[in-house]
RNA sequence: CGCGGGGUGGAGCAGUUGGUAGCUCGUUGGGCUCAUAACCCAAAGGUCGUAGGUUCGAGUCCUACCCCCGCAACCA
């Protein structure tokens, strides 16, 4: 293995267009953390930097939505994130802003190097533009009717209807979403990077020199990009918010987003070196430097092949040496999404539990969703933080603190010649160091708190509180160890848990700057006659009422969600199955149909046709589960009022009890 | 349609180069009582998506198929 001098770490650049949830933390920062902290432990020359993504067209179309300035989003929204990773313990050396002058300069410093060498290729298209609001739109922003199904709400990009993918030249009657004006056709020229040109090089650096080392799901990734063919990606937009295109011929130009944001690692690192008198390009630009890139995996190809395109085209600079990336974390069952309102924000979850950071840590890289998508729930996060991080690593630092109180007035008691602790811990360090160093971060914590399982069954085995009557000797030595696990523990859970290691070496009464991760495995962190300082628990149980709390906040958001936007589509009660032959009134009579608004729609996993509702009956609340999954989307029938047989006899559909059955249909009308 | 990832005991996951299927939680029984009713021990529980194939031997390699997630504005 190559023996670096120093690392390059960035987690990925959140846009700064809202909060950012658990599951971006999951993915990208909180493993990046965990091994830079770790890095650190080692006395490892290492720069950790990140910063706030303030452009792209996104920023723009909401400020226009929002009545405000696109200045006015990314001040509040990087504001918001930043305070949240601060609160996390997300210890960046640098969180910067794509909107600094210093980015900017960078960013353009790039593209006349790129520019001058006369590597981009220059392609002038027609493009929709909207003369009304003075914008060319992206595909998304022009609806129109779709020439497949005759949908008249078909995007730019595709119709939601019928599936087909589409060019907005295909649309019929194509109207802009911002005005409702009809867009007209306007050439635009734009400077595009000729990915095709580096595939002989992808091809060595990433498929052959990578194909051991990276991640399946990312090596994976990546081969079908290359495989499949690169295409020039243009690297320009038409817009106002963005970095300028540094050409005479530009005006009106800026940076594709996906340019200048990975860029933006660079501009973090000058300002940090500036900050801290480093010099950067030792960062960036020698060979011995490690370059790793922590992202969630819908940023894979711009990390595994555009940005080191750009990088190796650059000629000075290195490229990532690894890119570990993390799948999706899903939340209660369905995908995140701040939109959709059902996610947990970082920020939201620091204000519900203050305090509580190193729980949510825990939590997170135990279900990190490294090898595939993981799940968070409410119920998951409060088991493992009562029988694990409580009732093992909480309880066993408390037993032994306790006991050592009790007994020998909280003063570290004399050594013996008890277990061979010392080959125990070092194993487990080498164990740990093995894990994050493979970025198997699960495989490490889990590692880590084996030290302390194995503290709980030392204790169990000698039992001080039996020998305290009888042998004080025995009790000495048996606390003493104890107290040399809890001190180990300080060291090897610091990655992992950082707020819980700076209470434990107060709790020891140590100074924290005084050990490296090489100390760990030392049976004599404590000295005898060392003085303790106060004890405290470190975690509390977590009980039933807070986290139904959370549950039912999310359901609350998701109805609230559909309150605020009012969905056209309209349904309309009907029970005409006259085809299948009549019925008699009294068959009729025993039905009881009732009226249900809809609270929740979501499809059913194995089913093409089910979708699972949730009915507030005004008397009661039920689940039903409906074929009707070809007909309607589910966030489009939310909050629309249904007919329902209430007495229908209850039947289980793909494992879903469903309690009743739905009547709609719809007209042409639509009534 | 295609491409990538995944499909392992009740739940969540490991299984590196093929050689007796592991871990955490949960469940059951027992022990202990210093400790946040926490801790320790033991047991039950899996035909490793399906069907073929290669091999002395396959969760692990090959083929076909099924299912889930992603690859599509934004998004880890």
């Amino acid at each position: 293995m190559k023996n670096w001098k120093r690392y390059t770490i960035t987690a990925a650049l959140p846009y700064a267009n809202g909060p950012k949830h658990i599951g971006h933390l999951a993915g990208a920062y909180l493993p990046a953390d965990i091994y830079v902290r770790y890095l650190k432990a080692n006395k490892r020359d290492v720069v950790f930097v990140c910063g706030s993504d303030e452009h792209g067209t996104a920023i723009t179309f909401q400020a226009l939505q929002e009545k405000t300035t696109p200045r006015a989003i990314i001040d509040k929204y990087h504001a918001l994130i930043k305070q949240s990773f601060e609160q996390l313990g997300i210890a960046f050396d640098i969180y910067h802003r794509t909107s600094e002058p210093l980015h900017h300069e960078t960013s353009q410093e790039f593209f006349l190097d790129f520019y001058n060498k006369g590597l981009f290729k220059e392609i002038t298209s027609e493009q929709y533009y909207d003369e009304e609001k003075k914008v060319f739109l992206a595909d998304r922003y022009i609806m129109g009717t779709c020439p497949n199904c005759g949908n008249e709400r078909a995007y730019g990009d595709q119709c939601e209807k019928c599936g087909k993918s589409l060019s907005p030249n295909e649309l019929i009657n194509p109207h802009s979403t911002l005005s409702g004006k009809v867009p007209v056709k306007k050439d635009t020229k734009h400077w595009y990077l000729p990915l095709n040109d580096y595939e002989p090089w992808l091809r060595t650096w990433l498929l052959r020199d990578h194909a051991k080392d990276w991640r399946a799901n990312v090596y994976g990734q990546c081969k079908s990009w290359i495989e499949g063919g690169l295409q020039p990606r243009a690297m320009t937009r038409d817009g106002e918010w963005g970095i300028k295109v540094p050409l005479k011929d530009a005006e009106g130009k800026v940076l594709y987003v996906w340019f200048d944001a990975p860029i933006g690692y660079i501009s973090a690192t000058k300002q940090w070196a500036k900050d801290t008198g480093n010099n950067w390009e030792l960062y960036w630009k020698d060979s011995d430097t490690r370059l790793i890139h922590f992202v969630g995996k819908d940023n894979i190809v711009f990390h595994c092949i555009i940005f080191p395109v750009m990088l190796h085209m650059h000629g000075d600079y290195i490229v990532p040496d690894n890119v570990p990336a993390n799948e999706f974390l899903n939340l209660e069952g369905d995908k995140m999404s701040t939109s959709r309102r059902w996610s947990v924000e970082m920020h939201e979850y620091l204000e519900d539990f203050p305090g509580k950071a190193d729980e949510l840590r825990y939590v997170l890289c135990s279900i990190a969703p490294e090898t595939a998508d993981s799940e968070f729930t409410w119920k998951d996060y409060k088991t493992r933080v009562n029988s694990e991080l409580v009732a093992i690593f909480g309880n066993l630092v408390n037993r032994v603190l306790v006991l050592t109180e009790q007994n020998f007035e909280g003063k570290v008691p004399k050594a013996g010649e008890c277990d061979d602790l010392r080959k125990v811990i070092t194993e487990q360090r080498e164990k740990i160091s093995a894990a994050i160093e493979n970025f198997q971060f699960r495989e490490a914590l889990t590692e880590m708190m084996n030290v302390a399982r194995h503290g709980n069954k030392m204790l169990t085995e000698k039992e001080p509180w039996k020998t305290a009557k009888t042998d004080k000797e025995a009790t000495a030595y048996t606390l003493y160890d104890g107290l040399q696990i809890v001190a180990n523990l300080a060291i090897l859970c610091r990655p992992f848990l950082p707020f819980t290691s700076d209470k434990l070496f107060a709790m020891l009464n140590l100074d924290p700057s005084n050990y490296t991760w090489a100390d760990a495995g030392r049976q004599d962190l404590l000295k005898p006659g060392h003085q303790l300082g106060k004890a405290e628990l470190l975690y509390q149980k977590l009980e039933d009422d807070v986290i139904q709390k959370q549950i039912d906040k999310l359901n609350a958001n998701k109805v609230a969600a559909v309150e605020k936007e009012p969905k056209k589509v309209e349904t309309k009660p009907t029970s005409t199955e006259a085809a299948k032959g009549e019925i008699v009134y009294d068959d009729f009579a025993k039905i009881d149909i009732r009226v249900g608004t809809i609270l929740t729609a979501e499809k059913v996993e194995k089913a093409d046709k089910l979708l699972k509702l949730t009915l507030d009956m005004g008397y009661e609340t039920r689940t039903v589960v409906s074929g009707i999954a070809e007909h309607f989307k589910p966030e489009d029938i939310i909050g629309t009022q249904v007919s329902v047989v209430a007495n229908l006899a209850p039947r289980k559909l793909r494992g879903i009890e469903s309690k009743g059955m739905i009547l709609m249909a719809e007209d042409e009308a639509g009534k």
